[in-house]
DNA sequence: TTCTAAAATGTAAGCGCTTGCATATACTGT
DNA sequence: ACAGTATATGCAAGCGCTTACATTTTAGAA
């Protein structure tokens, strides 16, 4: 960096050593009001910006937080990170995203990454990681947490993902379909995914029902997925009255697609999902789906790690709550 | 950082000096492959992670490149970050985003905090920020590349904003449509939703027709925005019978309200919008759109702050073609 | 006023790496 | 075999800051 300002130049100015610069950045209260405010003067005259790459290696701390996610091209974990990164820089914390695109090499190349960054936490989306990401992670003596969903080997903060598909599932049980039929996002390397199937399963196995394999279909989480999910669905030989959707990017994408087929939403067909986003509310009809705080889940994520890299003790495991909205999209099944 | 692997242990390790090991890290082609190996392996064997604050202060580079944006919390945004991110991390180099939420207050802290992060390019978004913004980034000495819309005073790669606007508008016109109403995002500090509109009034003026005030409406940027749009437009005197709206998220709304309010789209009222998001397609009627290519926008503004660090030229100024979608949600007025 | 403890400030040694320059080693042509 | 050159490596001085520890100043008590 040309000529930039150093801590030197500002304590000359102010008449004092860098190191009473330092504290009047770092912990201004040990310093006497009246030199720090000499000091204040000069830093603004100077308009004097310390260098965070100098900070972090003296100090070893970043003031950075680090997060990887499976994708950023995705309203949900958009919305969540976004309310982390608020909450952080709002501590004078920065967050540094990075997506794999459900690629769980390029995760580990990510934290690897993270990790050399310096950065003081680390959040993580999920509980299926590679090995040797888990051993990284343990051998990294920084706080760490896991998100959306919870796993005993570290602090955890996320939702009962089978619960939150089991009211689903019973919702649509409840208003008497027997035949009900799931798309769910790709399971590999998706905990979520693979627990909100289980919930379903579950829920049906409760009710004396079974899920056969010819009414689960597995999509990318995207509308387009909720589309081809739903025209597959549709071909088997016994058709659902009623589509589980594993979030509900997929549910309004097989909403869509089953008006586009000339079905009615619900007489003919009821449909619902997961998540709560904007768009689930504003689409005719409302999509029935269970409510997920994420906002919440990032605002929290973000507390959590700050408590944590000021030595604080946290939470193991913490479950975030869930309530089911109905809406129009889910009725009484066709006699 | 606790006992972390240092250089120093890699060079004893392989029997070589430190400056050795640097090189195999940076400039691997100057050491001779033999060496190279032997240090490879050492640091294969001990497991070395560089340590990037070090690294940073060292050599001034930081391998990181900034990017401050409106919110990620749009699909938008999301997906051209998205593709910045991806297309940086191929290159080695991390991503650091930040968003303000339409505050350019905001805006300007974070672009100070980036540049004492050292971060080796910044990539902002829009024409419109706060004059000690541009103080700021003109005092600064690293590449800055301006996205989404052009200025004269920085590099930028953008769109044609009020081209696309009047792309659209002409569609409309060109149906027969007098009476056009506008729904745009929020036009304070955002220079791409004035762009628009003001492309719109271009168009109806070439056309001797005049855009009344009555006929806009600000909204924010987001599905309920566009069902309050549409309905303060449908209560005035003169009922539009097409909307063009500032961005497909406005324009999904809008359309979703319209027929719940029992309108026939586009029998009643002709919607179209901008940006061409996967729910553009998916929705029915499809919503007719400008489509942007927003992901090419963030691969090359990558790329483009790439070839800046490694001191290329870049263009001053170079603008992303669109194209016209028409789907169902325009057709010719009732007469 | 003098002594003592507490508070404020200064001194200087690193933090882990890069890199210009010096030195050593490996090639080339004769 | 021997310069002479090109290539490979080592040495050591920082990069700009933080922070133990030492020193000085201030405040309080006697």
């Amino acid at each position: 960096m040309n000529q930039r300002i150093t801590i030197e130049e500002v304590a000359r100015l102010a008449g004092v050593s860098t190191a009473t610069v330092s504290r009047v950045l770092s912990r201004p209260e040990v310093v006497r009001s009246q030199t720090r405010e000499q000091v204040m003067a000069a830093i603004a005259k100077l308009d004097y910006q310390p260098d965070a790459a100098a900070r972090a290696l003296a100090s070893g701390r970043t003031h950075t937080v680090g997060c990887v996610i499976p994708t950023l091209d995705h309203a949900i974990f958009a919305r969540s990170t976004q309310a982390m990164q608020t909450t952080l820089a709002q501590a004078g914390y920065q967050l540094l995203v990075a997506s794999h695109e459900y690629d769980p090499v390029t995760e580990f190349e990510l934290v690897r990454a993270l990790q050399q960054r310096g950065v003081d936490a680390l959040v993580l989306v999920g509980t299926d990681h590679a090995p040797r990401l888990w051993k990284a992670l343990s051998a990294w003596r920084k706080p760490t947490l896991l998100t959306w969903s919870c796993d005993p080997r570290l602090p955890s903060l996320g939702f009962d993902n089978e619960g939150a598909a089991q009211m689903a599932a019973s919702h649509l049980l409840e208003l008497g379909h027997r035949y009900i039929g799931v798309i769910s996002g790709l399971t590999s390397h998706n905990d979520r995914a693979r627990s909100r199937i289980d919930g379903v399963r579950k829920s049906l196995t409760q009710a004396g029902l079974s899920l056969p394999p010819t009414l689960v279909t597995e999509q990318a989480f995207n509308l387009e997925g909720g589309r081809l999910g739903l025209r597959k669905l549709m071909t088997s030989r016994q058709k659902p009255s009623a589509i589980f959707c594993g979030n509900d990017l997929l549910a309004v994408g097989a909403l869509l697609e089953a008006q586009r087929m000339g079905l009615n939403v619900p007489s003919d067909l009821s449909i619902c999902g997961i998540d709560n986003l904007e768009i689930s509310e504003a689409i005719n009809p409302g999509l029935t789906t269970v409510s997920l705080p994420t906002q919440d889940l990032g605002r929290i994520a973000a507390q959590n790690m700050l408590s944590a890299i000021s030595g604080e003790i946290i939470a193991a495991k913490s479950l975030l709550p869930f309530e089911l909205v109905v809406r129009g999209s889910t009725g009484l099944p066709r006699r």
